[in-house]
DNA sequence: CAAATTTTTGACCGGTTGGACAAACGTTAG
DNA sequence: CTAACGTTTGTCCAACCGGTCAAAAATTTG
């Protein structure tokens, strides 16, 4: 059932490097556009200027390139939560935590669409790594981050729902890209769009919603 | 391009009524799982308990079960919203809002994953209702919502940003159920998931997360 | 019951897709 | 130059998929 996508030590040549690179590059763009099933291998043959036999050299199945690309995927996008602090001022690290989190759902919406595209659909290829790296990871950090409540730094609250909530709110930027677009139309230039969900974010979870009086 | 699924009256017999819905039910369940360009007819005729070309009898195309359903979807998905009532205490229709949109992620999670799954990839079969329908609700709403901001009944922030955080939130519960799951571990019997998500989402957004002192 | 109508099915079709393969092409080292 | 090795491509195939069609089966109607 689960065969190594790669064993030891593959042993690569210098063109195997730039073209597996390509071709994850191109992947990637179709992916997350259009899912795993909905992608075909000439499609991503295209995007990365090859033939589908040739790409077929590189990765031998459709679903190696996924693996692939799902496995790099995970340790970039866990990378901010890594950087969690347990030292330093509590407020600034979960803000900056917020910050990040928002950036990379700017900068990198293809990787947070083929995420949510596999997680969708019941994560059948990553299923092992959620209950495990990404498990780990997330329980450490609650753990801080109950720490921080016990010693009245911030407010009680459920850490692991709070995680859930920061994962939701920045990544539904990317994700839901073409909602939000809809929603409240075209782009005014520049990073507007960008600040107002930053300055929202950070009041709606370091402030909080209530009147001021 | 746009082609009418259903014209004017197409007056149906009692068993077209009956198996248009089976198929539909059966289609909702295939779909959410698999997305448009994953799910095969086939799969939606045996989740339906019919053959092929009878389930094409009452759809003549794939595309129209998914319109259909969508058509549908949007309605009841926009339900919560639709009740956000002006009059009467903000905080508590705020409060109820988020409830009720955190109840149907919890009933109603197939439909979300429909949705989102289209939202991800573009929305190409939806855009115009994204555009219409919805952009239209979602400026009234958030009006209203700047109506109790000027009154000073509620802090002032962006009411868009607010309801995109509200659908985020609740919607990661039925759309990244699998993830919740990994993290948290196999539910403990009863609505105990539920109500802990609810009470933080409550806090999160009534109370706000920062220091009591 | 019998005719008319609706529903169901098996067989079929053209197009697409993931993948195999061998032959051709290119490159490099001896 | 040439043998060895790495790369690229054209061709092919079997499975799958959306959809058609005609004929059989069931149901409704008179």
């Amino acid at each position: 059932m689960t065969g190594a996508v790669e064993s030891s030590t593959p042993r690569r040549t210098r063109i195997q490097l730039e073209k597996r690179e390509l071709i994850l590059e191109a992947a990637l763009e179709v992916f997350s556009t259009n899912g795993f099933r909905g992608s075909t291998i000439d499609q991503i043959a295209e995007a990365a200027g090859m033939s589908k036999p040739n790409l077929l050299y590189y990765f031998r199945r459709k679903e190696d390139i996924h693996k692939t690309l799902m496995q790099r995927l995970l340790d970039t996008w866990l990378a901010p939560l890594r950087e969690l602090d347990d030292i330093g001022d509590p407020l600034t690290e979960l803000r900056s935590y917020i910050r990040r989190k928002l950036e990379m759902a700017r900068d990198f919406p293809r990787e947070s669409r083929l995420f949510a595209n596999e997680i969708l659909q019941g994560a059948p290829r990553i299923m092992p790594m959620l209950e495990g790296e990404l498990k780990t990871l997330v329980d450490e950090k609650a753990n801080v981050i109950k720490g921080w409540m016990r010693a009245g730094k911030i407010a009680r609250t459920d850490p692991w729902h709070l995680i859930f909530s920061i994962w939701a709110t920045t990544q539904h930027y990317a994700d839901f890209d073409v909602q939000v677009r809809a929603v409240l139309g075209p782009d005014r230039g520049g990073d507007g769009r960008f600040e107002d969900a930053a300055r929202f974010l950070e009041q709606l979870f370091i402030d909080g919603l209530k009147p001021k009086g």
